[in-house]
RNA sequence: CGGGACGUGGCUCAGCCUGGUAGAGCACUGGGUUCGGGACUCAGGGGUCGCAGGUUCAAAUCCUGCCGUCCCGACCA
């Protein structure tokens, strides 16, 4: 492609609309522009980055067998209500009506869809397994889009579903679909990681998330360096028993804290640690209320909450609630003398001694505080994020806490679907049974974004071979050079030829311009032919990830490229 | 949905507090010089200041409402 024909807008200045940096970096390279918010529409060079990405899934997917399809995006409201998500899907779900008045939605996912198409179509568990994947446009209305491409409400994803007549088949097509997505993320040159994760709302029962590992991912990833044990934090076990220092029990005594609420605030006045502070947190736990204790210095995890209790909704009570149920404003409640309330703990307040608590009443707390004598504990779970310092559940060392940007999801459905939906197949025994399913997605947008925030420096974007929209970028300075211009030509075709995907740089700009945009834009190699060239006849090379270039012959330029390039995108 | 910020040529922003002729840089068009890290110069084109009300002799500026965008929290590929 040539530059001075090519639909680029680059930008000299960071736009305002953009926070991160593939955002901002996406906008200025001229990939992607803004519509709505958490809507874009991809130029060329964003396309083409885009296809990348879709190829190497499209290419690993079919060679795990699975087969490609296209479902419907407009999807009617009847599919939904059968499986109950029509009601429980909540806002995210775009609802909307057609000319007759008839209940749509735009697809957030395609259970419904591929479950109705396949109880249609697979009668026997001779058809099975089958594999069917497609990658198209999902549309969830999120609450809060952000970080462009990051969470979009429009974006492409690649979504899989697998078919199995039991558990054991289920595994199989399951393990085969976490290797395809090694393959994957391994092929776009992506560090990434596997980590165990909860099923949300998609439902099931076994579940890993792949995620890409950036500085600025929103998820952290707990892993352990000594085992290989890795989780996201709704997963990660806390696990450390805390061996409290032996303390008599001493007399409960009510102190006042005038306006004192904050735990470090409440820590500070009294002159205790944070950790010998028990919060006490009102939740809505499926409409029951629930206080919850927890240590001053941990945090609640709600994901952990609901899984503990086996509940579908759990939710911070509101002010007013909080003050019906404790009889004190927000900040002063605690579990002595609550009534009508079940008291839950964290496994890591059993056995604190001599503890500070709200004394449900403004301005005042209780220090000395013990359990069973001045109160009781229902039960005690594992409701606490993990922390620095804590340990691998697995091999007792230390773990660390990472960050990462979710950009696959792998789930084992088993038959919430099928058994919902009535698919079912005839199996050997010539029973009836229901599909047993696995669910498989990849953000296929989010990827490209992700690919950014974990491969760029101050002057734009370092693409991985594997993605970048052109391979090399041709750099022709000298404006109005004949010489220059018709060796540059002569150049970008014998690389075509070669399968070198070269962007030809041969606009009329100084040669600060073309640099510039060269490492914004953030090709894989960089030929330049300049001086260089007319004083010796070499070409110059600088790979976007080194400071230094190099010479090279027109010749050694072409075999040199093609194959570099052979190595690095051949599908292995 | 709660909390915060913002909306002025294509882009980045100033002007608003203290009402009175709409500005700068970049980008764009034409001319000249320049040409290995975002050139210089001359001449130009382009904005009903997000929208609608209100206050005022007069509103980009003050007030109200709405719309849009971004950031922080609960959701997720």
């Amino acid at each position: 492609m040539r530059l001075s024909r090519y639909f680029l807008p680059t930008l000299r200045e960071d736009p305002a609309e953009a926070e991160v940096v593939s955002h901002k970096l996406m906008l200025r390279a001229g990939m992607i522009r803004r519509l709505a918010s958490g809507i874009y529409s991809f130029l060329p060079l964003g396309l083409r980055a885009l296809r990348k990405v879709e190829n190497i899934v499209r290419e690993e997917m079919n060679r795990a067998g699975a087969q490609e399809i296209l479902l419907p995006l407009v999807q009617p409201a009847e599919l939904w209500k059968e499986t109950g998500r029509w009601d429980k899907f909540g806002k995210e779900l775009l609802r909307f009506k057609d000319r007759k008045e008839h209940d749509f939605c735009l697809g957030p996912t395609h259970e419904e869809v591929i479950t109705d198409l396949v109880r249609g179509e697979i009668r026997s568990y001779r058809q099975l397994p089958l594999i069917l994947y497609q990658i198209a446009t999902k549309f969830r209305d999120e609450i809060r889009p952000r970080f462009g491409l990051m969470r979009g409400r429009e974006f492409i994803m690649k979504d899989a579903y697998s078919f199995d007549a039991n558990e054991e088949g289920l595994n199989k097509s399951y393990r085969l679909m976490y290797e395809t997505y090694e393959r994957i993320f391994s092929r776009c040159g992506l560090r990434f990681t596997a980590v165990l994760a909860d099923t949300g709302t998609i439902g099931g029962e076994e579940s890993h998330e792949f995620m890409v590992l950036a500085e600025t991912g929103e998820d952290v990833i707990v892993s352990c360096p000594s085992c290989g044990y890795a989780a996201n934090l709704e997963m990660a076990e806390a696990v450390q028993n805390f061996s409290y220092p032996e303390e008599e029990e001493k007399t409960l005594e009510k102190v006042s804290t005038p306006d004192v609420k904050r735990v470090e605030d409440v820590a500070a006045f009294l002159g205790v640690p944070t950790w010998k502070l028990v919060k006490t947190l009102i939740y809505l736990v499926d409409n029951k209320p629930y206080a919850i204790l927890i240590r001053g210095d941990h945090e609640l995890n709600e994901v952990k909450l609901r899984r503990a209790l086996g509940a579908e909704v759990v939710e911070m009570a509101d002010a007013e609630t909080v003050e019906r149920l404790t009889g004190a404003p927000v900040g002063f409640a605690g579990p002595i003398g609550l009534s009508g309330i079940v008291i839950i703990a964290d496994k890591a307040v059993a056995g604190l001694k001599n503890f500070v608590t709200g004394a449900n009443e403004k301005d005042a707390h209780y220090i000395n505080v013990n359990s069973p004598r001045d109160f009781e504990i229902d039960s005690f779970y594992d409701l606490r994020n993990v922390t620095q310092g804590d340990l691998c559940p697995r091999c007792g060392k230390p773990l660390e806490l990472t960050r990462g940007i979710e950009v696959g999801h792998v789930f084992k459905l088993g038959s919430k679907y099928s058994e919902a939906m009535g698919a079912t197949f005839l199996d050997r025994d010539g029973k009836e049974k229901p599909f047993v399913m696995g669910c498989y997605g990849i953000g296929v947008s989010r990827t490209l974004a992700a690919a950014i925030e974990q491969n760029h420096d101050e002057n734009g974007i370092i693409w991985p071979l594997a993605l970048a929209p052109f391979h090399v970028a041709l750099l022709t300075l000298g404006p109005g050079d004949q010489e220059l211009f018709e060796a540059s030509e002569k150049l970008y075709h014998a690389l075509w030829e070669k399968g070198v995907e070269v962007l030809w740089d041969e606009r009329d700009e100084r040669p600060g311009v073309k640099f510039k945009d060269a490492d914004l834009i953030g090709l894989p190699y960089r030929i330049v032919l300049g001086k260089k060239f007319k004083s010796e006849g070499k070409v110059e090379i600088k790979p976007r990830t080194q400071k230094e270039a190099f010479l090279l012959s027109e010749e050694e330029t072409i075999n040199f490229l093609a194959s570099e390039i052979q190595r690095a995108c051949q599908s292995k």
